[in-house]
DNA sequence: GTCTATACACCGATAGAC
DNA sequence: GTCTATCGGTGTATAGAC
């Protein structure tokens, strides 16, 4: 991995535990043992970095929802495949989603994150509307008029039980998407 | 309105749209035309401040409460009232809810001021699983084994939608709390 | 209770040498 | 690609006069 990679990564995890004005270029610079003039020469400003971040989060995104598709598998499988990968990378390491931990900061973002973010956005919620849309129609879920609705019921359950873990505990987590299962079912 | 309750009225609103470290006492000596020594005259660290708004929170939620929970209407009214109050004092002018601000801000919080929060939680976790639990002992609600994560969904539903709002809209609220709705109704 | 003045650390950012 | 050095601005916080 080279040295943008490293910044990346580091700023990802900085992110997602902090949010973006909560870690600086002299934090990255520590933690690689480079100077920030260094850390400035691969992002000029900090909307760069911003960017590549939005970046780094769509292809997150992207390569998860590829992974929870499996074929054959139910389409509350795949909703569960997103809550157990929102464990494995947020969860176990007390972090945030990535995408909450931008809206946390909407309204210190540049305008270019804004609109980043927004496309971040519609990409989950298209993903997981569709989901819910096929669990319907295969007579897995109840019915629902709103699947995209439905689906941001889904996704502020998930997102906002990270939230609350960090202060209450993991169980919170699981106690949450436990409960939708048990709405959203018969 | 004396300048300590004025101190604490503009920082809660520079707190739902900014977050805790997203103002700083010269915005505050700005708005109040006073200057900054005068403003830590009357809260002499930031954590002081920080903590006068989790008290301020704590009596909105309370108060709040307390006129949801006018007899003889619904349970749902009741949770309908606390959608409204958000959508008055937060959704209207494009803010989050105080208690999301302070857990975006969570891992940059003295320890005084994450434990206040917590309280906060659970102030409004215990009222809205209540007011479930009675809405399921009346049958107005679908049995439920566990109340206080079915109100978790509720509660992130609710604050995930005023977040998402400020980028896409305030009809993705009030989507959001139909779908909700219908859930949890038969 | 408000002011002026000041301290010190940090922020994002840039110039220029190697 | 990394460094040293530096800039102007801002953050929290304090001392002391009025």
């Amino acid at each position: 991995m080279n040295t943008k990679q490293q910044i990346v990564a580091y700023s990802a995890d900085m992110l997602r535990t902090r949010g973006f004005n909560g870690f600086s270029y002299l934090d990255i610079s520590r933690e690689l043992g480079i100077t920030k003039a260094s850390v400035h020469h691969h992002f000029p400003k900090k909307q760069d970095l911003g960017l590549a971040l939005c970046e780094w989060t769509e292809e997150w995104l992207v390569q998860g929802f590829k992974h929870f598709e499996e074929h054959g598998i139910s389409e509350w499988d795949k909703l569960q495949r997103y809550a157990r990968a929102a464990t494995k990378h947020c969860l176990s390491e007390q972090m945030m989603c990535p995408i909450s931990a931008l809206h946390g900061d909407l309204n210190k973002l540049p305008l270019e994150m804004q609109q980043a973010l927004q496309v971040l956005d519609n990409i989950e919620l298209d993903w997981v509307s569709r989901v819910l849309q096929a669990g319907i129609d295969a007579g897995e879920f109840k019915a629902a008029d709103d699947p995209r609705g439905l689906a941001s019921v889904f996704i502020f359950s998930c997102k906002g039980a990270l939230y609350y873990a960090r202060l209450h505990g993991k169980e919170l987590f699981h106690q949450t998407m436990q409960q939708f299962e048990k709405l959203i079912k018969e």
